[in-house]
DNA sequence: TCTCAGTTGGAACTGAGTGTCATAGTAGAC
DNA sequence: GTCTACTATGACACTCAGTTCCAACTGAGA
């Protein structure tokens, strides 16, 4: 059977990139993302540059696919929210499975990934292309949410955005605080001064 | 003396930069920023490689470094605003000198920049860049501006952020309509969203 | 056993960006 | 006008990311 056989390939596929990506992770968080090479992240693998590379498309990717469950965690959060609730704070309950999975234990591992990004300006970049192609299904999402329509899609891009940044604010400043202040308290507070 | 010496260097430099980067947008609007290679450019500009990447670091920078002068001019004007007037308010009049730069005549000149750099995934993200490294500026003139100190520096930086951020979908929505609503009003609508 | 899709490694290639070096040009001091 | 720094330039070699192609291998089903 053809859905048999992709499925079990793709099992073993997204095993071998989650341990892929655990190794380099730790090569990157010791030399620094720029110094470890893909032929080193190869190497240390114990495979070839070409299939290092066909795993993850690009050397970022290594670092940013975990990334990938949030932007689905954030748009179905949204939809789930009532239809009467305000867009604005729809968006900020929207961001709380993605609090939930950055903090979830063991803490540090999470610290750890959003340091790395935080002093790679490259993956910084990358993390914010990465958002921006969620974007247009949050604005989606928050459409369909409101029938009456009273925002125009400017407006719901503008919100959108705008919860992006508190989020993205919110982690830089619990980076910073190695993670003591609570990340929940600081996304509220970055909302708060919005409203 | 240094200084003269310097200075006239300099403005050859720049003339020699902005003649460049002229012909270069041509070519990147005719053929597409990623068909277009250094060696084109170069070709075209009768100069070699090293020479040009000398002047503008990285190709991106080619189509970019025209920004530069909107983040120094918005800081100027936030510093210029009323000590009591609201932050929102303030960084909306902000914005006021930057409109009037990417507005200002031949209107489609401001308009084929944006449209490039919208459709390049690349420029876009090294506008952000360039976007992300205003922002501490940004904070610093808003801090400095109320004395009162009610809101943390999370707050003022998540303010800043999503100012930016509705710039970014005013712009959008912008020149996906090809200029047609005033790009002040769309700002407006924008900052509205958030109030 | 045969077949076939999917995986792998290897090699060659393009293109961006860095670094170095010798040379040519030029602004300013004398 | 000449000399002297400083600067700009072109040429070249180099590293590294990412793409493309190909040949060999693997594993599951017919």
């Amino acid at each position: 059977m053809d859905v048999a056989r992709t499925s079990t390939r793709a099992i073993g596929r997204s095993a071998v990139r989650e341990e892929l990506a655990r190794g380099a992770f730790g090569q990157f968080c010791r030399e620094g993302f720029d110094k470890v090479t893909l032929d080193d992240l190869a190497a240390a693998a114990g495979v070839s540059r070409s299939t290092f590379l066909r795993y993850f498309g690009s050397k970022e990717e290594v670092v940013l696919f975990t990334f990938d469950p949030l932007g689905d965690g954030m748009v179905d959060a949204l939809r789930a929210r009532p239809a009467g609730e305000e867009d604005w704070a729809a968006l900020r309950r929207a961001l709380d499975p993605v609090i939930a999975r950055l903090t979830r234990e063991p803490a540090s591992e999470g610290l750890a990934l959003l340091r790395l990004v935080g002093q790679t300006p490259a993956l910084c970049a990358r993390l914010r292309e990465k958002q921006a192609g969620w974007r247009p299904r949050l604005v989606q999402s928050l459409t369909e949410r409101s029938e009456a329509q009273r925002s125009s899609s400017l407006m719901l891009h503008a919100r959108v955005a705008a919860a992006m940044e508190c989020l993205m604010a919110a982690l830089e400043h619990w980076v910073a605080d190695e993670g003591r202040p609570g990340l929940d308290d600081l996304v509220d507070e970055a909302f708060d001064a919005l409203s």
